[in-house]
DNA sequence: TATGAATGAGGTTTCATTCAT
DNA sequence: TATGAATGAAACCTCATTCAT
């Protein structure tokens, strides 16, 4: 998947020159997703993408370049997958939950692209050009997607009234800590790891029907 | 002549063995929160603090020594004082639940220390030891404390059946991403920052009550 | 002063990575038998090898490595030098004596090579390993190649019965002495330096004949 | 024999105040002896002596100033010693060498003061001074004294016709070897170590009667 | 394009020395 | 006299970046 089949063995070095860039951008985002920013070194950036450190250099104009260039990249194009699926959607408000969510996850969450929120979160202090572009560019069309989905339910009269953009955050926040999890505390799990279809299950069942039984008093509050 | 207040004239070389510590972990955790770990001089650290860079190596045996103690010592307390609300709580369960994650909230959202999730996540591929330690220590509890939650409120008939411990942990993501914000986007966004309290709200009544309109043919599933 | 043939450019960055290692051992060991280990800055041995600081890195991976490269190398072919006159040599066992020492001291003690006795004696205990493998390897071999002059010439009957080992050892006392003075000692000569040559006819007279007067009532014992 | 009879107790303050120095002198010797000059914190002396760090400076300005009262008072008396012996004996010359080299052994050799040659060896070149007052108070006296019983020796008619100044060197190299011996290798003997009086009597055999065999035709000559 | 030897600024760490108590 | 907390210069070492080939 990542590099295409190889049945075809075009010659190495023509192969290779136009795949460059993104066997490097492959590499940097593996290791900058699994030690930070600073405690990678690009000599092993290179190594690990098979070319020599000057060569680095050739296609990035710095270390910082790199980092931008791998970042801002990432996630755009699940984003607007996402944002697809809103308009054309005919199930209930709750299906297209489920396959925005969905979307999402197997797009990003369970690539290495789940990686890049650790590294936004991690260096926002350090580029805050960065932060401020992912601000603006993912995380807020994320919001935007699910606040639709609600304003629409609202419309359908499937949804109670609620504080839309509040709520549309705190949606974003479980799966948000899935993607981190993956890359902080995955391994560390002592019992077999949670099985994401399960978690996901969960989530839609609590963002949808909430914990209270439905017929106890407070239920009705 | 001297003999006037002399309380403006700090000394030079104060000795205060007692309270460095203190003083020279605040400051740092203030640097690693705002820079990162890598990207935080000791130097700077130690200006913060007001004393000189070898004063450190006084207290701290490295700089990954110090980053540990940061880490390690922050968040235990609070987590403490959220489990000790459990067993105490005479409300409702949703009263219960509004009440550890106020205290959560007040205790380390809305102080520094929320800014050490920020570190351990970033850090987690560095310094593996404490991404378990804090896996063990602190985020197993505090998924315990809000699992003890959900199987009382089962227990009681307040709460429908549900799948206990990923639901857990889709509760922490709002509350982890509150955290987050604070420290990676808080500043970008444009329009006033969102009310804490509106957040918290919104996301009560989305666990409590879900999304789903009570009379809606749907909600009947 | 400096206006020597300058007409070929030193290119500021010269790249000769085979020789690099040896002109780095070179200036290596003139700094620290003039200084010692600690007292050494790397600085001081790139810049005298005309390189910058960084380079050193290149080639050895520490200090204590470099340290280990100089004296390792150093003597061991020397040593082999020696070992090989005792086998083929046709002459009296005086001769013999005198062609060895000749031989230890224009392969060594003549050249810088004499100062690595006075590193490892002053770093022994820094470096355990190093005065081992220099025990093993130097010390014992020289020793070895004198007692089996002594065996030979007591076998031919030109020498007396004499506690092989224990003189073997005396008699590389005055040939380190010696070298030991040329790094510790020298420059405060009042009278003219001792020449070398003298100092070996009397070495070499010395253990050959003894002090006694051959006539002398005392010499019958 | 380092802190006399501990009999009577004095009150702790007041006999410490005055052997204070000494035994400062002595746990730095024995450091500087183990590690060099430069390898040894002056943390370390101090609390081999069982004082603080800033009570070494109310007894010796420097780190330097400390080196040097170590190495400088160390050998003279032994010198001394040695250099009264040399008047008033009335043995044989080879009775007074053998007195001569007994009296430097038992007073310096056999001791930690034998590791003051090592010290001055290593760091010569750090403290031209030192190595400079050590040549002149030390080394060549014992030198002198050795010419000394030389000359005698030769105008008593027990000694052969000889180059008196280099001969008298030559004779201090063995001595000398013994006591870098002592510091540098001792410990990686193979064998059971060689005995101190073994070596001694081997080195006063070579020195008066040379390796001939007295009546081969070489020894003629 | 590609290489990798070379550079040197910058950071962590050590430790002799000072000084208030 | 004695202490030991505090200082800060200096040294080792790393690694992003350059450049001759």
């Amino acid at each position: 998947m990542n590099s295409g089949s190889r049945t075809k063995q075009r010659p190495r070095r023509a192969r290779r020159k136009e795949s460059r860039p993104s066997e490097l951008l492959q590499a940097a985002l593996e290791l900058f997703v699994e030690r930070g920013f600073a405690a990678t070194r690009l000599e092993d950036i290179a190594s690990r993408a098979g070319v020599s450190k000057g060569t680095l250099y050739l296609y990035f104009k710095s270390k910082d370049d790199l980092f931008k260039a791998v970042v801002r990249g990432g996630l755009l194009p699940a984003i607007v997958k996402a944002e697809g699926l809103v308009g054309q959607s005919a199930g209930s408000t709750g299906e297209l939950l489920r396959a925005v969510v969905t979307t999402l996850w197997s797009n990003v969450g369970g690539t290495l692209l789940s990686g890049i929120p650790k590294l936004i979160i991690a260096e926002s202090g350090n580029f805050p050009e960065i932060a401020q572009f992912y601000y603006r560019e993912v995380i807020q069309r994320v919001v935007a997607v699910i606040a639709g989905i609600l304003k629409q339910g609202i419309q359908r009269g499937e949804l109670r009234r609620l504080d839309v953009d509040p709520t549309a955050r705190a949606m974003v926040g479980p799966i948000l800590l899935m993607m981190l999890w993956r890359h902080s505390f995955q391994g560390f799990e002592s019992a077999p790891p949670l099985a994401i279809e399960r978690y996901f299950d969960s989530y839609l069942a609590l963002v949808l029907d909430g914990l209270r039984k439905p017929n106890s008093p407070e239920a009705a509050r």
